[in-house]
DNA sequence: GCAATAATGGATATCGATGTCCACAATGGA
DNA sequence: TCCATTGTGGACATCGATATCCATTATTGC
C-alpha cells in the first residue's frame, strides 16, 4: 500500500516504540533487527530526523530515539515525508485533484468508502497502536 | 492511491460505461475526451483487453467496447491486471506477508479498518457504480 | 587532544513504471 | 482486389524509487 521508504519508515518506528526510549539504537541494530538494508535505513532514518519525528545523536553511546512519546507522534507524521501528496488522496479518476462533493467525480461515493477510513488511519493512529513487541 | 496505468484503465472503462455499448469508442476519439496521451492508452486498452473487460475491433468502424454490462464488471478486474499484488494488500509491515490474525504483526488491528474497506471496495464495486456521465 | 564510534551527505548504480514512436496486422468498404 | 482505417506489438527513452558505497562530520570517553 505505501512505498518501500515509507514501510521501512513505519517498521523503523515501530521498533523503536518497543524500545526504551531513554536508550538509544544503533542504526546497525535496528537493521539487523528488522531486515532493512542499513544504507537505505541510514536515509529513511534521516528523513525521520528532520521531520521531527526521532532524534539521532553521533558518536558513542549515539543511535536513535523517539522524539516523543509514542503516543503522541501520528502515523502521517512517519508516512507524510514518504509518501507526499499520496498520504493525501483526493479523487479517485483525478488524481491531485480535490472532488469535493459538487463537481465530484463519478466514483466519488464509492472510493469515499476507502478514503476515508485510510485518511483516519493515518491522522487517529498513533506509533503506540502499532508499536512492535520489545 | 493507484498507479498511472490503474487509474488511466478506470478513466477509460467509466467513460466506455457512460456510453451505449453497441457503438465501439475509438481509441484516439477517447484518449482525447479523458487527457491520457493516446500511446499510452492504447497499451492500458490492449491489456484491458487481453483481460477479457473489454473487446477491441481492429479497421473502419473499429475501436473499443465493454465485454459485459458495466453492471458485472468489478473494479478488481479493471485494477488487478495493473497492481497485481498490490491489488490483495497484506501485511502493513510486512508487505507480501499474509498477516493472519494468528501470528500478526503488531499493525494488524489497525490496518484492518483501511484493508477491509479497500479489499471490498475492488470486489464489491462494479464500473456501472462508477461510469461517467454520457 | 586523540582515537573510537556513529550518523550524514553526495555520488552512483539499478530497476520498474511511465510515456513515445513506428512498422505491421487485421478489418471493412468500394 | 485495393485502400483507408484502426488496433497491436516491439523497441526505445525517461524518470523517480530503491539501493549501495564511501568520505566526512560530529560526539563521546579516555
Amino acid at each position: 500500500m505505501f512505498g518501500a521508504s515509507a514501510t521501512h519508515a513505519l517498521r523503523a518506528i515501530a521498533f523503536l516504540a518497543g524500545r526504551p526510549r531513554e536508550q538509544a539504537v544503533l542504526g546497525r541494530d535496528m537493521a539487523r533487527k528488522i531486515r532493512i538494508p542499513s544504507h537505505y535505513l541510514s536515509k529513511v532514518l534521516a528523513t525521520l530526523a528532520r521531520a521531527g519525528v526521532l532524534t539521532a545523536s553521533r558518536g558513542a553511546r549515539g543511535g536513535y530515539r523517539l522524539a516523543r512519546p509514542a503516543s503522541r507522534i501520528r502515523l502521517i507524521e512517519v508516512v507524510g515525508p514518504f509518501e507526499g501528496a499520496r498520504a493525501r488522496p483526493g479523487c479517485l479518476l483525478r488524481p491531485g485533484k480535490a472532488c469535493r462533493s459538487s463537481g465530484a467525480c463519478s466514483a466519488h461515493q464509492a472510493w469515499r468508502k476507502v478514503k476515508e477510513p485510510y485518511l483516519d488511519f493515518l491522522e487517529r493512529t498513533t506509533v503506540e497502536d502499532i508499536q512492535g513487541g520489545s
